[in-house]
DNA sequence: CGTCAGTTAATTCCCACATCCCTCT
DNA sequence: ATAGAGGGATGTGGGAATTAACTGA
């Protein structure tokens, strides 16, 4: 099936437009550099932190990360692997609190970089779908590009897929979905184990979350987002309280399907210091003036969200195999046009005489097939 | 340029049942 | 507080049906 980009840029033109870079006013925002506490466009980013000298002695030790890919507005906080998203903390919040199955994605704080961010666009086995925010004369152009396409991206974390995580990873040789990310100081993927439930977390191909974990969230009210000073220069300062960053599950936040809206998004509690709701509402002191992401209406949030959802949905992802026994047993099942058929006595008899794949014969390929073993009873 | 038919590709739906997981005793 | 039973919900794959996109006349 062909895609219709043009159709796909059209729909996400209509969101609000990316945060502009803070240094020549004009391009859309690419990454925010939090040394600096300041947004930038690739090309400023590029022409400050690569500058000759001294000065690029220093601007190579400025930590920058991806804006978020959702909203635009705010920096990139963690990476969904589910989604293959990089997002901030609200837009994080927002998603991954509206089902349980959200609440489930896998999620890693961005990896930030010290190279130029254009230099690992351009290092990037993608970076063709990259385009140039610059013209030819070099200076800053306003992007006519549409914020949010993750085809046609406005800013080089398009993909964090194939973009930033890619690149990123290309000098360290990981890839994206690596077990561990080594930049990491904690095994996360050990949190996500289930001390208690045995068979579901041997049974699990994808990690399954369940068991309850503390939460590494201060001063907000959702339980299933982070909370990181973005201004912090120093990765080890992040405010993790915990050694997991596995996200509740907890019984108080089992409200099926329930996407929030305007409303309760002005129960959350921003780290930048205000709500949805009220948007002139004080600044922290914490606060800098770069951190005014969520200064956007509850719609506009409600916009944000929606056209993420929207891009996700257009995403093509490989099939997860949550349950291998399951993935078993269903091929070995009988069928009548491709549809399940009840097994007979018949059948079953069949089954044993040749010696057909039979419930045990099943768990037993699993685990040949090293799949993590179901008991059968 | 617009319309239509034919072709191709992608998506959705259906089925049975082992397993999961929550509630109740 | 813990263990066990009960039962509804979930997930699984292959093929058919359906839908969407593309192509050429």
């Amino acid at each position: 099936m062909g895609f219709d980009i043009a159709s796909v840029k059209a729909g996400w033109s209509m969101g609000l437009a990316a945060k502009t870079c803070d240094s020549c006013k004009s391009a859309a925002a690419a990454i925010f550099c939090r040394t600096d506490s300041a947004f930038m466009c690739l090309n400023c980013d590029s022409r400050i932190h690569s500058g000759g000298g001294n000065n690029k002695l220093v601007s190579s030790r400025h930590e920058r990360v991806w804006m978020c890919e959702v909203c635009e507005q705010a920096p990139a906080a963690v990476t969904c692997k589910a989604d293959a998203a990089a997002l901030c903390v609200t837009c994080d919040a927002d998603i991954h609190s509206a089902n349980p199955l959200a609440r489930r994605h896998e999620r890693v704080p961005v990896e930030p970089f010290f190279d130029s961010a254009d230099n690992i666009v351009k290092s990037s086995p993608f970076s063709f779908l990259v385009p140039s925010t610059t013209d030819q004369t070099g200076t800053c152009q306003q992007e006519d590009v549409e914020p949010g396409s993750w085809l046609l991206p406005s800013n080089p974390n398009m993909n964090s897929k194939l973009g930033m995580e890619a690149s990123n990873h290309v000098k360290t040789g990981d890839l994206f979905f690596s077990e561990m990310d080594p930049f990491m100081d904690f095994d996360y993927q050990n949190s996500f184990q289930q001390p208690h439930h045995n068979n579901a977390a041997m049974d699990s191909v994808v990690p399954v979350q369940t068991k309850p974990t503390p939460i590494p969230v201060i001063n907000n009210n959702n339980e299933n987002c982070f909370d990181i000073d973005f201004c912090r220069s120093k990765l080890p300062t992040f405010s993790y309280q915990t050694q997991s960053i596995s996200h509740s599950v907890s019984s108080s936040s089992l409200e099926v399907g329930v996407v929030p809206d305007g409303n309760s998004l002005s129960d959350i509690s921003y780290p930048f210091g205000r709500t949805m709701t009220d948007p002139n509402a004080p600044i922290s002191a914490t606060t800098t003036a770069n951190n005014q992401a969520p200064q956007a209406g509850g719609i506009d949030r409600e916009a944000r969200v929606l056209r993420y959802r929207e891009k996700r949905k257009n995403r093509k992802f490989e099939k997860t195999i949550r349950y291998a026994s399951r993935k078993a047993y269903a091929e070995s099942r009988p069928r009548i046009k491709g549809r399940f058929a009840k097994r007979t006595e018949l059948d079953n008899e069949v089954d044993h005489l040749f010696n057909l794949p039979t419930s045990a014969a099943a768990a037993a390929y699993m685990s040949d097939a090293q799949y993590g073993v179901v008991p059968s009873f």
